[in-house]
DNA sequence: TGATTTTTGTTCATATATCGCACGAAATGA
DNA sequence: TCATTTCGTGCGATATATGAACAAAAATCA
């Protein structure tokens, strides 16, 4: 690609946007300037066209994003198959097993829920589609970084900011990579309150017909409903069987 | 704002992205070009500019947005209190009432969904957060534009392709203001199989503690399983005190 | 309170980057 | 094969980014 072929404006945009995921909901443009360490003039500029065009609103001081912007992520949403060919059986799944379901995908060191079927509220984040958590400590990201060459999966934890959300994180890169192993031999990733106390998780690979990892899916149940060994007992069928549904309807 | 504070390139950039949300999956430049009226040359910069973020990928031929693209909608669902407050509402309201419970803001002639709980599976669409539905056909819809001045609500459905979903839907503008008043009245608006044949909702209107509607929330169920006359009686008190309880937590 | 400092929003001039057109090449399809 | 469509790129005209400058607004301090 030539130099030519980027547009900086555009790309200074989009981070301008990004910066109020970072904080809340509004931003002066001294802010958002810090925030992204561009220039208050440009930063200025970007606003005032997310204005101009209805993504956001600016009362003289502060600026505040529309839900206009939503147009964006929905974009991908709407555009690509795979939430919507997993929505449906996630909801059949979330119902059997009584408990909330999820799929996601990975991006960079995260996972990205991209579909969510809700039964009851046991995490205290509020996690929709476009949601992250960060992959090493989640159930679903140990299943696709699991299904990474090793290498990759190795380069990613090296990326990534190996913080204990709880006592039970596991932080260790070795450990991981064994972990990934096991994962990757039983099929399926538990994870017992690493990323919040009291909740447990299990989940498997989403593979497309040509046996390919495209996605993950898991169930969450609390710690004081299911105990973490009793996890697979319980779940591992139910997943099992969505999990081979999905094969058979991905292209 | 001055001619200056505009970034043509930003803004052609979201455009293109937009794009993606019309169709499917996959672009050629041509296609988005056309897509959005906007010059290949210009788009094509767009779009590997999108590519060198990661924003997209492109084999050569086509171009496909990458989850990373959810980051900007999410920018708006994590900054802003409103879907993150509700959402815990919303899993409740939909326990407690055994079906779907969603809620979303108004934009333009659009109701965007911010927030949604689902038990179970009715409607042929997939609803995320950022899904869209025509206003004046959706019970959240009717209670947002009722929520309105009149001449704001008139000028709404004047701007709306008031085209018919199913043979219920009310499509004569005057009929729809009437509709508006009645439901400004009784506080609530149910639908009756005017969106999607097989589906009754109602909604509520969701005000701060100032008494201003900010968002509007709402149960769905098929019609075969309760008749639009029974979903008043049915959902109202629920959906009633999901609405009391958010007037005291929002500012 | 009032003076002083710091931060913020805005403007400006200019060097630089982008836009859209036009053209030829490559791919597609009949 | 030829016709049609799609792509990549060079170029001149035009739009944008930049950082300094300045006034206004906050914040700080005496």
């Amino acid at each position: 690609m030539r130099e030519t072929d980027f547009v900086s404006g555009f790309a200074k945009g989009l981070k301008v946007i990004e910066a109020f995921g970072e904080t809340r909901q509004r931003l002066t443009i001294a802010e958002a300037s810090k925030l992204t360490g561009l220039d208050r003039a440009t930063v200025r500029r970007s606003l005032l066209t997310l204005s101009e065009l209805g993504y956001a609103v600016y009362d003289g001081k502060f600026f505040t994003l529309t839900p206009k912007i939503l147009r964006l992520g929905h974009a991908y949403l709407a555009a690509t198959p795979l939430p919507t060919i997993i929505q449906p059986h996630l909801d059949q799944l979330a119902e059997r097993a009584g408990q909330n379901a999820s799929a996601s995908v990975l991006d960079g060191t995260e996972v990205v829920y991209i579909a969510r079927a809700s039964q009851r509220r046991v995490m205290s984040i509020n996690l929709t589609p476009g949601s992250r958590l960060p992959a090493f400590c989640a159930s679903m990201g140990r299943v696709l970084l699991a299904a990474l060459p090793e290498s990759e999966a190795r380069s990613v934890l090296k990326r990534t900011d190996l913080r204990a959300n709880t006592p039970n994180t596991k932080t260790d890169p070795e450990e991981l990579m064994a972990e990934f192993r096991r994962v990757r031999e039983q099929g399926y990733a538990v994870i017992d309150q690493e990323l919040e106390i009291g909740l447990c998780s299990i989940a498997v690979p989403v593979e497309n017909d040509r046996g390919q990892t495209v996605a993950a899916i898991n169930i969450g149940a609390p710690a004081a409903y299911v105990a973490a060994s009793d996890m697979a007992e319980r779940f591992l069928p139910l997943l099992k069987e969505t999990q081979k549904a999905l094969r058979l309807v991905l292209p």
